[in-house]
DNA sequence: ACTGAAAGCTGTCGCGT
DNA sequence: ACGCGACAGCTTTCAGT
């Protein structure tokens, strides 16, 4: 899965991952290449899957998100059937921004994001855990945000 | 710091955070309002801080980022000072992607993107461990991502 | 492979409603 | 506040080096 990224690549995705709006003329100038030429290169790792997607990134505060959650999900047992389940379940939350499987016991860790307290607790003991399979869990809210880089620590081209 | 959104502005930020190069005229026609209109939002919703950037999302495994990983780090002693050192510290570590400070004995949760596992051997003992006031950390790895939404859940216009 | 120019669209700005 | 229209700038494609 990995593709083969010479040092324009590399330029180029720093660039984008700094700002997913800047012209194909203004990255030009920024790595040092004609502007179809980055036009070219971009669409290639869009299709090798090297570029995922576009967003804009919004602030949870502004939009009346003010809680984040962690929390953290063990299963019951482990057998396949359960655990698709369960991933399905947590595919259909919206609340749940994103789910990753540990290494430990098996654990889940799941990002919540939620207007508030109230409805943070309301997802944790009306959603979340009448889930089947859903052992225990254990949250911890965000207090501080104290690094959001946002974007991944590229190779020096 | 919530700003006042109406169901236009939800729908647009529905629609960028989906989409962040799609066309005003295309964003036009999804949200129902006129191309220069949307702009006009957009433009709005930037300056308020709704909008705090535009970025391409890339794959880890495609640009050779192999590993993933969440370390929790409990410092020795919360005076401002040290805090404050240990936040720059972070800043300057372009592998923290993330770092969080969660309820609990204020412990904080980094997000850590290496090569391998040989990668984050070296930066956990010879980088994060030597930093001043740090009393202890664990680490997990993630074996895998199992919801990757990316976006936020957007109260409905 | 990369560059450069031409054609089609898009973003932007002002005005009208 | 919103939509419409003109101009400038950008994306895209195609031919050339």
């Amino acid at each position: 899965m990995p593709v083969a990224l010479d040092g324009f690549d590399l330029r180029l995705l720093a660039a984008v991952q700094a700002d997913g709006r800047a012209s194909h003329v203004a990255l030009a100038e920024r790595v040092g290449l004609s502007a179809s030429q980055c036009a070219r290169r971009l669409a290639r790792l869009e299709q090798a899957g090297v570029i995922r997607g576009w967003q804009a990134v919004l602030d949870e505060k502004a939009v009346g998100l003010g809680v984040t959650a962690l929390v953290f999900v063990r299963l019951e047992r482990h057998d396949e059937g359960r655990a698709a389940a369960f991933h399905r379940a947590l595919a259909a939350m919206p609340e749940v921004t994103e789910a990753l499987l540990l290494t430990g016991d098996a654990d889940y860790l799941l990002r919540v994001v939620v207007p508030d307290l109230e409805a943070f607790a309301a997802f944790a003991l009306r959603r979340l855990m009448p889930l089947p399979g859903v052992a225990s869990i254990r949250s911890s809210i965000v207090l501080e945000t104290v690094k959001r880089a946002g974007s991944l620590p590229l190779p020096r081209g």
